[in-house]
DNA sequence: CACTTATTCTAACAACTGTTTGGTAGAGTC
DNA sequence: GACTCTACCAAACAGTTGTTAGAATAAGTG
């Protein structure tokens, strides 16, 4: 029975390997081609099979996405949470969270992309309500630290938080469209440059 | 002659009317649901016609989206064009350009939607080249102005202009997907306040 | 070796896709 | 009233879609 179990973790663990190895691929052609636009087939070549063969390891094209968007987002939120446990002021923690997501652009660039550009329409379906969830969760973090930062007398007050969570969500996210791991600037350097715009200004004193 | 060419250009008129009704209708829907995910029955059924029937006035699919998207640009360059050609220096320049993509927003919000979300896989398409030429010149435009405002010693100089032209790019545009012209802020308060957090920054002084 | 199991392929399916064709109601013209 | 033109509908088209079932392959396992 010990070995028995030995061998069922063994295969537990290679099958969920091989799915990360699939959906690696197939997250690539979602971002770039967008989800609805790529066939079952196209995804499945991205993997090196055919089309029909990812029905062994999933159920639907759907349930493709979203496999690649929960893992995304779990691993994002985890991070937040350290972030947001860790008993930092509001800029620090503003820092931390810009940090934390160029982050995460950086290790689920195509996760982000397929987030950002199908979510909406996603949405829709019951299944994927988390999204909408993940998005009111999302905004109530972000307000909350910048309503913070301007209690604590560190974040101007004459601007409406609901805007600059906006804002900086949308810059911050959209960044996945165009970030290049091989790109001039690794996620940090992006993310000090980011931080120096949004919080001192464009301006020159 | 004179009777017959006003008959043409009357019905030419009514023609083009028609058709930007009806193009209206299906950039809202296309807006909303994403280009490749939308049937052209779906898309029609918006107009309030049977999806064959869009055929009488349009080639294809594409040349719907087509005529969304360059009616858009058309009309967006016409406008930074005047911005561009009076002479401000940088910094109004750069307020000037701000206040006309928001209101950009405001008049074609689906289109700006559209262009957002599906003109990297439409650029594909040779027909398209023109997406990618406009993002070519509006990386151009930018990043001049951009720099000009460091020669002119108003904008700070240790922050790299590639990415804060990226930066500005894509808050204005994505500001599109959340936009709604019932809402609490017109275009001209978001650009304000947009505005305010870029060039002065979040920080309290 | 025979046997099992995991993974992929082959080939088909019904439904749906963009598009075309021929018809038709109605408004205007002679 | 016959004719024409515009705008639409109804019905079909060929190709593609997500998905499934059964056969084939390969890699252990005893």
């Amino acid at each position: 029975m010990c070995a028995r179990r030995r061998d069922a973790e063994g295969t537990a663990a290679t099958r969920a390997s091989r799915r990360a190895e699939l959906l690696s691929a197939i997250a690539g052609v979602f971002a770039d081609r967008g989800y609805a636009a790529t066939t079952v087939r196209e995804a499945a070549e991205a993997a090196g099979i055919l089309g029909g063969s990812l029905y062994y390891h999933f159920d639907s094209k759907e349930s493709m996405v979203d496999e690649i968007l929960s893992t995304f987002l779990g691993e994002m939120w985890a991070d937040y949470e350290e972030v947001l446990s860790s008993g930092l002021d509001a800029p620090q923690t503003l820092r931390a969270l810009v940090h934390s997501s160029f982050r995460s652009i950086e290790k689920h660039r195509a996760a982000v992309v397929i987030y950002q550009n199908e979510s909406r329409y996603l949405a829709q379906a019951e299944r994927f309500q988390y999204l909408t969830a993940s998005q009111e969760r999302f905004e109530r973090t972000w307000k909350g630290v910048l309503e913070q930062g301007v209690a604590e007398g560190a974040f101007r007050a004459d601007l409406n938080t609901g805007l600059i969570y906006r804002f900086i969500r949308d810059t911050v996210w959209v960044a996945a469209t165009w970030y290049r791991p091989d790109g001039k600037f690794d996620a940090e350097e992006i993310a000090r440059q980011y931080l120096a715009m949004v919080l001192e200004g464009l301006q020159a004193d």
